[in-house]
DNA sequence: GGCGGAATTTGATCAGGATCATAGCTAGGC
DNA sequence: GCCTAGCTATGATCCTGATCAAATTCCGCC
């Protein structure tokens, strides 16, 4: 069923070479040279998952680091009541399993199908001794994220859904940029209720939203999962929430 | 009585002298040899500020990384309509500019006396690159920041105003076994203000859930800004909002 | 010790978003 | 191409936490 070998051949697979790796330029491998690839190469696994596929559970021990080599990842935070919050998406570039010492602090699942490179954790580490810039790299990702969980906590903490909506899209759009990709144009490979959770609001809330959007011309909805930007700096002044 | 620092000597003062500092050993200097510690002092200024004071504001070029000596420091975003959200407090021992490529992602305030050990970012940076344990230490503390900022969207996003506070006073209930002081007494050295800019809530829900737990009898508020947790198990039971 | 201002608490009302309910869509299977 | 199941949208109602409004407590200061 989900075997590490793909089944057939296309652009968003993983690549079984980081040589050739497309990703690279994004994801922390970008830092080394060929012949540190190579060390690389040496400790990875290619995993391939199914929409819905578990990664690993939070609070299991953190055998293996990833980067997600293409897909949509989300991570999240489970309360014993059931209600859950997703506390970021990955895409293809990302490093999953940063801020896991020991236990994995959160869960992680494929949303789409998902290709992964798989690290063992102790390898992965005196890989990082031995290349410094890797450390280099980690620390500036860390950083990133830290910056990005800060926006998020502004958001859930102090914005309205209808802002919350836009500066998600607006997130969506500048990931499409980073790859080169129309800005305008945004793939939502989550359901609503992933959104729902990644934004402290309820499905219904998000529909509702989309609907309000949508009707004021801001965005357009030509597919359920496809959403077209047709107003840029409304849609970055609703985020900010002007009042 | 008078729990805060007085103007003239007290322990909880920066001391300029980093071999007898007393923060060490849960600060970022904790794995410096005492040689390494003389670098270390050699680009550290002191500074001492008021209640409010201002550290450095969200957008500022980051000219400067800090230690926290003593005292309390909120970091912090803000809305253009001005709604708050406090992104996180420092105490003792906290490392604070982390996440700051160039500009500050967030501003800092001090709100008791406070101080600190400035360093300048430069040096900083070619100190990191001279000790690399220090880059570790960095890179874990990183970590270990994503790991609570994620525990914050949580509470954030998914829950109760009862399980927000709760969880408040339980971590500031653990920085005190941090320092080996009782857990079972918390200092709130911040306002209801703050405690709700922190939490996404009104000061006015805040102040209602503090009754909601003194009547309840799982703490008891002998002051204003004094609070002793008398059931711990039932606070723990709430914070993770068991329904 | 009394004064004044700020912080906190408490009370009354309101509204935004959750919840409950139902209907419409859409994609995948046969 | 149709059926079904799950996703999404919309409608109706409820309720929690925000807002508005005092009252009260606390603390620094003279």
């Amino acid at each position: 069923m989900h075997s590490t070998a793909p089944k057939g051949h296309s652009l968003d697979e993983a690549p079984e070479d980081c040589i050739h790796c497309e990703i690279r330029r994004l994801a922390i491998c970008a830092v080394l040279k060929e012949e540190e690839l190579a060390a690389m190469m040496a400790i990875t696994r290619y995993r391939s998952l199914a929409p819905g596929e578990m990664i690993f559970e939070e609070g299991e021990p953190a055998r293996s680091l990833y980067n997600v080599a293409s897909g949509t990842v989300r991570i999240y935070k489970l309360l014993p009541n059931g209600r859950r919050q997703i506390t970021g998406f990955l895409f293809a570039g990302d490093f999953l399993g940063l801020a896991s010492p020991k236990a994995y602090a959160y869960g992680a699942e494929a949303v789409t199908e998902v290709n992964l490179c798989q690290f063992d954790s102790a390898a992965f580490k005196s890989l990082v001794d031995r290349f410094e810039t890797v450390k280099s790299r980690l620390l500036e990702r860390a950083n990133d994220e830290l910056t990005v969980a800060q926006e998020q906590m502004l958001l859930l903490g102090r914005k309205t859904p209808l802002a919350k909506l836009s500066s998600f899209l607006l997130r969506l759009s500048s990931n499409n940029a980073r790859w080169e990709r129309p800005v305008d144009t945004i793939e939502l490979s989550m359901t609503r209720e992933d959104i729902a959770d990644y934004l402290g609001l309820t499905i219904e809330t998000v529909s509702r939203t989309f609907t309000k959007l949508k009707g004021d011309g801001v965005i357009a909805l030509p597919e359920r999962s496809r959403v077209v930007i047709r107003e840029f700096d409304k849609l970055e002044e609703i985020a900010e929430d002007f009042d």
